[in-house]
Parts: structure tokens; C-alpha cells; sequence
DNA sequence: CTTCAATAAATGTATATACATTAATCCAAT
DNA sequence: ATTGGATTAATGTATATACATTTATTGAAG
């Protein structure tokens, strides 16, 4: 009886597909699990420190509303909404874009590349820790989940 | 550049552990995406699904709450509400458990049985081209998730 | 120039989730 | 028998999410 089917006391799957995908799920709620708890004491879901890290990446350039929407973990999550509660925070700011007044620039403050840093290094080892698997192991496991969404 | 730094338009990954736990959420979304629309004329989330997976997986037999709650795949999910949802529907039943009256016998029903035989024909055909993997290579990965949760 | 479809972001609204608290019941110790 | 801590489920409450609608703006076609 393999891993998956004791933690979620299952007899049998039908197939491995249908084993995968539940794997994928408790998987996913496993290590969200950890994160939420690194994230917690700074109020910031996984998803609010993930838009953090997508400005960061921009290089000192502003992005998007549309642009961070399309880069999310979770294609269906409200970013508009996700980045009031960053401005909130004062992690990230709001311009008006001169070229089309439609859009919006956000770009990360100076205090969210500092809360950015701080968190990097604990998710950093939180990962490694939480992740029973060697660098190979974790390799492999990239490329099946590449593969694996076609 | 592999997949995942293409779909979520990233230059590179500090790590591969750190890339590997968002290829992860990235993934999952991916799937949970897929499996919500097939839910969705039904009204029935994917944990929802996987609630009534658990109830006839007991042969007949109730389930205590607390004994779904621990095998749900979402932990921190709220098993009182969700199953609510589901008497509502006329998909399980509650009854007072005898021996212990802090107790609730939670049982799958006759349309409970039927909707999730419906579903899952075609969940298992869904999990099946949604995944872009050989068998072999789909057990490999459900070796890999075990193993990563220790 | 005016009109109108397309686009971008924000907002409305219903539901789901996370987490704390409450209410009922059980059981062990006195 | 009574008390008090432990357990079980339900409920309260705040926030997050999913999805539709609205508002503002753009740019192309007439």
C-alpha cells in the first residue's frame, strides 16, 4: 500500500492516473500548508508573496494588473483585489500609466523588496525541508510536471 | 527554458526545490482548473466529489465527521459546511450515531451513488488526457510525491 | 469627428475557506 | 452521583476565491 492511499486511507485507486491527479491534490495541500504557516505571522497568503516575487522579477520595471493576473499560480484568483490588500501593506504601489489610462503600473515598494528578502531565505529552506527528496529526485519531478501539462 | 518558467514567464529559479514547489501549485492549478468545469453543471466542488469518493469507499458503512475531515484532501476544509452542501442536495445523509451521541453518521445515498458513478467515467477520462503522461512515467511521479511528503 | 466593439481594471455578489468559539456529550477521577 | 477535562460537531466571523458585471478608455471603421 503505497504512501497516498494510507495518508488518505484509501483501499485502492482505480488507475494511477486517477491516483495521480489525488496524489497532486494532498500533495499541493501539504505544502501550502507549510507555507501558509511561514506566511502567517506577516499576513501574506501564498499567492500575495507569489505577485511580490513576479514584481521583483521585473527588474525595477512596473507591471500590469493583467500582466500579474497572467503570471499567478492561480489563474482564477481576483489580482486587482490581491493587490489592494499589498498596497495595503504598503508592499506595493499603484500608478496610473501615462500610455494608455486604462491600465495601471504596479510596481514593488522598497518595503516589499525587504519583506521579499527576509521571507526568500526561510521559504528557501522551508522548501528544502519540506521536500523529502534529493536534488535528482527534484528534477525529475520538474520535468514530469512540465510533461505532464502538455 | 523549461515549461514552467514559460508559462509563468519567470527567468530562472533560485533553486531547483524552490521551482519545484511552483511547478507544483502551478500544476495543481492546472488540474483543479480541468476538474472544477467538469464538476460545475453538477454544483459539486472537486472536494465535494472527493467526499462522496470517501463515503462509498466505506462500503456501505457511515463515516464519522471527523473521520472524512482526516481523509479529505484539503485539511483545513470545513467538513460540517461541505457535507451541509451535500445533504442539501440529497447526496449523503446524516443520522445520530447510538453509541456516541456527539457523534454524526454521515452515509452516501442512493443519488449520492449514482451521481458519483456519472462522474467518474468521466473523471477518469479526463484525468487521463489531461495528464500529458505514460503510465510509467505517472507512477513514477506518484513515487516522487510520496516520497516528497516523507 | 462619431460610433462602437474591444480592452483593462475595479466592483458586486455568492460561495468557500481558515480559524476560533460554542454547545453537547462522554468518560475518568473523585 | 458529581465534577471537570476531553472530544465531536456545529456555528461565527473574517477573508479569499470564482465569476459576472460595470466603468473608463482606447482605437479602428465609417
Amino acid at each position: 500500500m503505497g504512501s497516498i492511499e494510507l495518508a488518505i486511507q484509501q483501499a485502492e485507486f482505480k488507475d494511477v492516473y486517477t491516483k495521480g491527479v489525488v496524489n497532486l491534490l494532498y500533495t499541493h495541500s501539504y505544502m501550502v500548508g507549510y507555507q501558509s504557516s511561514l506566511f502567517k505571522p506577516y499576513e501574506l497568503s501564498p499567492e500575495q508573496y507569489n505577485v511580490l516575487r513576479i514584481l521583483r522579477g521585473q527588474q525595477g520595471q512596473p507591471a500590469t494588473v493583467a500582466a500579474i493576473q497572467e503570471r499567478m499560480l492561480n489563474k482564477m484568483s481576483n489580482a486587482s483585489r490581491l493587490i489592494d490588500k499589498l498596497q495595503a501593506k504598503d508592499l506595493v504601489k499603484r500608478d496610473a500609466c501615462p500610455a494608455n489610462r486604462r491600465q495601471v503600473d504596479v510596481a514593488i515598494t522598497e518595503k516589499g523588496v525587504q519583506l521579499l528578502e527576509l521571507l526568500e531565505k526561510q521559504v528557501t529552506k522551508l522548501n528544502r525541508t519540506a521536500m523529502h527528496l534529493t536534488e535528482e529526485e527534484v528534477v525529475q519531478l520538474n520535468v514530469l510536471l512540465d510533461k505532464l501539462r502538455g
